[in-house]
DNA sequence: TTGAATTTATCCGTGTTACGAATTAATTCT
DNA sequence: AGAATTAATTCGTAACACGGATAAATTCAA
């Protein structure tokens, strides 16, 4: 537990200023009082320790005259060159690098189109870290000058132990590669599974911006899920983000098993004839699938259903007002995605009818860039929230300590 | 959202040290320092201040002499009296009335054997005033001793709006229970799942007290659910409490569907030939599996198995470290838990295998009634937790508002 | 061009809070 | 009876949020 004294008092005030300016980009300081209900003695003492600070700047810049009719107010924000994050996403085929600043705009971006699920860890690793060191260096900026890198994967991430118990891009299990990483470059890395990342970028920068509950779904290679609740990421006890693939959507045998083995794209390839080595397959079979191929249309059928018994049950428990399907191919399928829609109507309970809203939603890459630079820059000025939690209770208390 | 100022600082602080009397039953104020970390000076005044409302008592009596060396500790705990609540709960076939003190010790309790779920709601909540009003009467009580009533009932509810928006015990969908009883009481009266009830007496009084992540199961006429995340009852986005009988375990047809169809008292009875209107039916199906009857075997087993699949899903989501199983009957044949056992031994994914500790638990009555006496207490000495989230987003800032 | 009006931002004084050090209180041990 | 010991309170200090007064920077009107 966290026992509340000033210091914490400040704190959360000084999140919900940077929170403020982050989200409502340049804003004065009467506008911060209004969002954030502090008076204006406060939001002027924390924006002077946060100019200070360096955190934010005030835009002089011509300045919008806001034809007003007193005193021009400052408008300020965040300081883009405050620090600088970098971003990994690896997926099966491909590592992708961007450096962000502050305000998690990407400065430049690299991509290795690389099939690291047949690399070792070690070898991962290495071509992980050439690319950051690569990136870093033509973005003219320095080692010390990055704040932190966040590496996103699919699978199931302990996040808060920096270690990814299983994922389709390592053979192994349980690999620290937070820590390896670290180890490598010298600042702090943090991972976390891409749906996450996802999650968070349209937390910050969407248009989810303005809610506090949704689901996002990721049909790739392989299913990614992640869940904000109450306006946080939500992760299983052991800040363990789940992996939708591991849910079972019927009894294995009888036409069913993991979810993963149903409704992701390697499970549909598998299905149909146009499995191929390289990344076209998917491309082909859903071109089959237009032309009324019936083995194409009956595996995205499958898929989408299968994939729709698991979103309506996370949708029972959750009861998340969006639901945001993503995708590099199958998404944008209406194959895939009617049957889907269907078959969450149909198996909703009354009750949730209505309460959820499913859209498909595509990114491009710099998407996930930007959820690591906000993963990363939560740390930097993150709410002390879950700090101020029940008790750990201790084993027991000694009714007389011994000296 | 709630900004830090010294209000709140306190209310956190007073929110430990009541946290820390709750828990470790009658403890002194130094021990109290040692376990909320804070100083000696800060647990005097919120001990005086809680002492002057009476919130608490110094435990006088001849005193555990405890045999130490200098000024002897005084003990403080709660104060009974300092404040009642009623507890009730809903089943099919029974109305269970229980007023509690303070400390959740239940004074007085009421049962009354009525099928409810052939009655209108508006003899239901006829039935429950009553039976409230008698209860208060019969532990010498006034209605105005009284803090609060909590109802627990089977279904999906929505607690911060008390409404129940759907029940086996109610015809009718969307039924504003909490406040319909708030005006025949004149007390607040809110409601709530029954699993909940249950999962928060666990963890407030019962073996899951230092635990601060587990599932509640209980299988009875329905399926309930309570999920303990990170302390704090998990609540869907609106404050619905998710129902385990929406969940779908299969596909509908093809031998799957809801799984309160699946797995509940009510349909594992409507397989077998021991269908009775009594209460009796499941004794009779119990023993006809323990004597081998192959129909009753196969009924529970499939119970367990589609509960299991559930459960499965379940621990994949929220990595909970215990999962509680409950209920009169089913949950004390091996003929049901082993089938259940296997099922989710089977399902979960290696990298989940062993997080789980699936246990069978049984309670008498009083626990629901505790467990509402904690749900209206944690209101009067409640954390300000979740008060302390992120901005509810304006619609939009006006750039300048005009007069 | 100058002064009034207006809006923004800061400064000052007050009240609340947590905390460390010193002090008082209530015991047991010698 | 006095020393030792542990518990609890009191006192003084520092940090903070806040309301009201004040200063700052502009527009509008004569």
């Amino acid at each position: 537990m966290k026992t509340a004294d000033p210091e914490l008092m400040r704190a959360i005030n000084r999140f919900h200023v940077m929170d403020a300016i982050r989200r409502h980009g340049p804003v004065s300081r009467v506008q911060i009082c209004q969002v954030t209900e502090l008076s204006a003695t406060t939001v002027s003492a924390i924006t002077a320790a946060l100019l200070d600070d360096r955190l934010i700047t005030p835009l002089q810049l011509g300045a919008v005259r806001d034809a007003g009719r007193g005193r021009p107010r400052v408008m300020l924000q965040l300081n883009p060159d405050a620090a600088y994050v970098v971003g990994v996403r690896l997926a099966p085929d491909q590592i992708t690098v961007a450096v962000t600043n502050f305000c998690a705009d990407v400065l430049h971006s690299l991509s290795l189109p690389i099939r690291i699920d047949r690399q070792s860890v070690a070898v991962t690793a290495d071509l992980v870290e050439d690319g950051v060191r690569r990136c870093i260096e033509d973005a003219d900026l320095e080692m010390p000058d990055v704040l932190g890198v966040c590496v996103g994967l699919p699978g199931v991430v302990e996040w808060s132990a920096g270690v990814c118990r299983q994922s389709p891009i390592f053979g192994d299990r349980d690999v620290p590669f937070g820590a390896e990483l670290t180890r490598r470059l010298g600042v702090p890395v943090s991972i976390d599974s891409d749906a996450n990342l996802v999650a968070l970028a349209e937390h910050w920068f969407g248009q989810a911006r303005d809610l506090n509950d949704f689901l996002v779904v990721s049909v790739e290679r392989s299913l990614g899920l992640a869940i904000l609740h109450n306006g946080e990421l939500f992760r299983g006890a052991n800040g363990l983000s789940p992996d939708l693939g591991d849910l079972v959507v019927r009894a294995p045998g009888n036409g069913g098993g993991r979810l993963g083995d149903m409704a992701s794209e390697i499970s549909v390839l598998g299905e149909s004839d146009a499995a191929l080595p390289s990344g076209r397959g998917m491309a082909i079979l859903l071109r089959k699938a237009d032309d009324g191929d019936k083995v194409c249309l009956a595996a995205l059928a499958a898929a989408g259903e299968a994939l729709g018994c698991a979103v309506a049950n996370l949708i029972t428990l959750f009861a998340p007002p969006k639901v945001i399907i993503t995708g590099r191919a199958m998404a944008s399928s209406v194959h895939f995605m009617r049957p889907l829609r269907e078959t969450v109507a149909a198996l909703l309970p009354p009750s949730l009818a209505d309460v959820s809203d499913l859209v498909v939603r595509e990114w491009d890459d710099s998407i996930w860039a930007r959820g690591a630079a906000a993963m990363t820059l939560r740390e930097l000025y993150g709410a002390p929230w879950g700090t101020t939690g029940p008790a750990p209770l201790r084993a027991s208390i000694e009714l007389r300590d011994e000296a």
